[in-house]
DNA sequence: CTGGGGATGGGGCCC
DNA sequence: CGGGCCCCATCCCCA
């Protein structure tokens, strides 16, 4: 274990019976003491543990049992926090967890780092070990497999600087405990060399202050639990979040994240497009995407076939099959779900809207969005919310925004400043052009058209002076089909 | 400053 | 298993 002492953290005290002017000096260094004692401390619990020593707490993972300290569990993982300090089990002498979410092998190196701050983290493991130790609430270990996963799919951007790489095929050892601040310190320069790609966070804005996904934020544990080893002080929804925001480009349509679009204002699209015209910008934000879009095809290629099955129990003790998202302690119970939620993490966003550029999660969204913003679905009067028909009203546009204004207040307005739809009626079927590969486009209800990315120049024009014949751009997703 | 409404995003679940 | 619907939470804008 090696440690770089904080010296202007520490303090220093001379050895009893030297005077000030004597020379050489000797000075003890309270920040070392303290580091060897927390790290002999630490080896004689281990000792006890596989001794089976003091140990007051049994573990059940898929049917092996582990022994461990209370003490030790409760200090290390939120989920035994819980555990031990609300369950019942808490008061009495014995106290007994089962797991069947993640198999012994990944519990062993869990255990592990629990008690000797060593992360035994290799390509097949570093999934389970963050499911299992997101499951466990660890927030310094998800941190570890985090910046893994992050530096294993930096290695294509850095081959130039292969010696700041860490090979996904070998295996590593992250060192936590006492130096966890230090090694983290490590990581964030491994992070931020002259060789990263990313971008300076402060240079882009970001909604932080909404959640990604419903769950975050909802756990207080979760927001709350820090492990007594030394841990950042971000929760894992934060840390997750950052990593969502990693993998996005705030240039990147197709990793928008969520809530940006409002942050760049209503100018957002417009600026957007004009910068398509410019070609050298034109292929730097294309060559970003791919490069995103490959990191996601990457993080999704390291998840396992089986994400995680949590055996929850109801009622009649039978077993209720659950699928745990890999980033967070979220479970579904269905795949597709989970692939759907995978999202909210990747930042995909696959479900352009042709008319003003912004692209959305799910096609129901986008179709909702089109419906209102676009289309002006909505049979009710903008300014004084009365129902409309098309007898009574008309469709108004405002850029690439459509609503229907009831004739009164048509009339209240100026009729010039009310650019009226050359539609007329968004009744007028249908605006909306969807398809999927083109095997619809004659449906009576909604005709879809495919479109290729390439065509985001056209889509500009589109994005200008459209409002009634867009074309809903389908992306194939998939390549993200989890295997 | 505040409350209401619109827009958006995410989860559950039915078909 | 995907599509779609419903519901709810959150954020933003505006009166």
């Amino acid at each position: 274990m090696e440690m770089v002492a904080d010296l202007g953290a520490s303090r220093l005290y001379r050895a009893p019976g030297e005077s000030s002017h004597q020379q050489p000096q000797r000075w003890f260094n309270t920040a070392d003491i303290t580091v060897a004692h927390q790290s002999s401390l630490l080896k004689q619990l281990n000792q006890q543990r596989r001794q089976e020593l003091f140990c007051d707490c049994s573990v059940l993972v898929e049917g092996q049992l582990f022994r461990a300290h209370r003490n030790v569990l409760f200090a290390s993982s939120g989920y035994f926090r819980m555990l031990l300090s609300q369950g019942p089990d808490g008061l009495s002498d014995s106290v007994n967890a089962t797991f069947d979410t993640f198999s012994p092998e990944t519990f062993i190196v869990i255990l592990d780092f629990i008690y000797s701050g060593q992360l035994d983290l290799s390509s097949h493991n570093v999934i389970e070990v963050m499911s299992a130790a997101s499951y466990l609430q660890m927030n310094n270990v998800i941190n570890y497999c985090k910046n893994f996963i992050k530096s294993s799919l930096d290695i294509s951007v850095k081959d130039e600087d292969s010696d700041r790489c860490i090979s996904l095929s070998e295996t590593c050892s992250f060192n936590s405990g006492v130096v966890d601040e230090t090694s983290e310190q490590q990581q964030q320069q491994q992070q931020q060399g002259p060789s990263s790609v990313s971008p300076p966070p402060a240079l882009w804005t970001r909604d932080n202050s909404r959640s990604q996904c419903g769950f975050m934020g909802k756990d207080p544990d979760q927001e709350s639990s820090s492990s007594a080893l030394k841990t950042s002080p971000s929760s894992p929804a934060d840390d997750l979040k950052a990593e969502a925001d990693d993998l996005q480009d705030p240039q990147d349509p197709l990793y928008t994240l969520p809530g940006s679009e409002r942050r760049r204002g209503k100018g957002g699209t417009k600026r957007r497009a004009s910068n398509r015209s410019n070609q050298p910008e034109d292929l730097d934000i294309e060559e970003a995407r791919t490069q995103k879009a490959e990191k996601a095809e990457e993080l999704y290629a390291t998840l396992p076939p089986i994400l995680g099955v949590i055996g929850h129990f109801n009622r009649d003790s039978n077993p209720i099959m659950r699928f745990k998202c890999p980033f967070c302690t979220h479970t579904v119970k269905r795949k597709a779900d989970l692939k759907r939620h995978l999202r909210c993490h990747t930042g995909e966003r696959p479900y352009p809207c042709q008319a003003c550029n912004k692209r959305f999660t799910r096609l129901e969204h986008l179709r909702s969005h089109f419906e209102t913003i676009h289309q002006a679905r909505k049979l009710v009067c903008r300014k004084c919310k009365c129902q409309v028909t098309d007898e009574t009203g008309h469709v108004v546009c405002e850029g690439t925004r459509r609503y229907r204004m009831c004739t009164a207040c048509i009339q209240e307005v100026d009729c010039d400043e009310i650019p009226m739809d050359s539609l007329d009626s968004a009744s007028e079927e249908p605006a909306l052009l969807l398809g999927v590969d083109g095997e619809e486009e004659g449906d009576s209800k909604r005709s879809w058209m495919v479109a290729d990315d390439d065509d985001d120049d056209d889509n500009d024009d589109l994005a200008e002076d459209s409002g009634a014949d867009l074309i809903i751009q389908q992306v194939d997703d998939s390549d993200e089909e989890l295997q």
